[in-house]
DNA sequence: GGAGTGACACGGA
DNA sequence: GTCCGTGCCACTC
């Protein structure tokens, strides 16, 4: 099947991982790019974090409102469809949105185990 | 095959 | 305390 050798080929672990860590953020939480790059072990690399979420971005599966960066800020807002749906998607989970910035987000805040 | 790009993070001024 | 410049890895054109 070529549709999975492909997904196998871009599947090179640090994607395959990344997705993984996504989706295991509970409901109500949130976590950022450089602590799932720290996770993979690739801190320095928290664009990639980023990158794989682009790649990911049109599926619902991927809870990617709940990854913002080390400021709490929504730096991937942009690419939601409306300008304010991923600020709509964290209040609706409890969590307060503010300047497209997380507010307490040390409360909210999501380590991968 | 090479250069540019990207949903970030960190250090220094 | 804030702003600017640099580094990182994988993908696309």
């Amino acid at each position: 099947m070529q549709a999975f050798s492909l997904f196998m080929k871009q599947s090179s672990d640090f994607y395959d991982r990344v997705l993984a860590v996504v989706k295991q953020i509970p409901y109500g939480k949130v976590t950022t790019y450089g602590l799932i790059a720290q996770y993979l072990g690739q801190k320095k690399s928290a664009r990639m974090v980023g990158w794989v979420l682009n790649k990911q971005k049109g599926k619902p599966d991927i809870p990617a409102h709940r990854v913002v960066n080390s400021k709490g800020l929504l730096s991937g807002k942009m690419h939601f469809e409306g300008t304010n749906l991923m600020e709509q998607l964290l209040i609706s989970e409890g969590i307060p949105v503010e300047n497209n910035q997380i507010v307490n987000l040390d409360k909210y805040l999501w380590q991968p185990e």
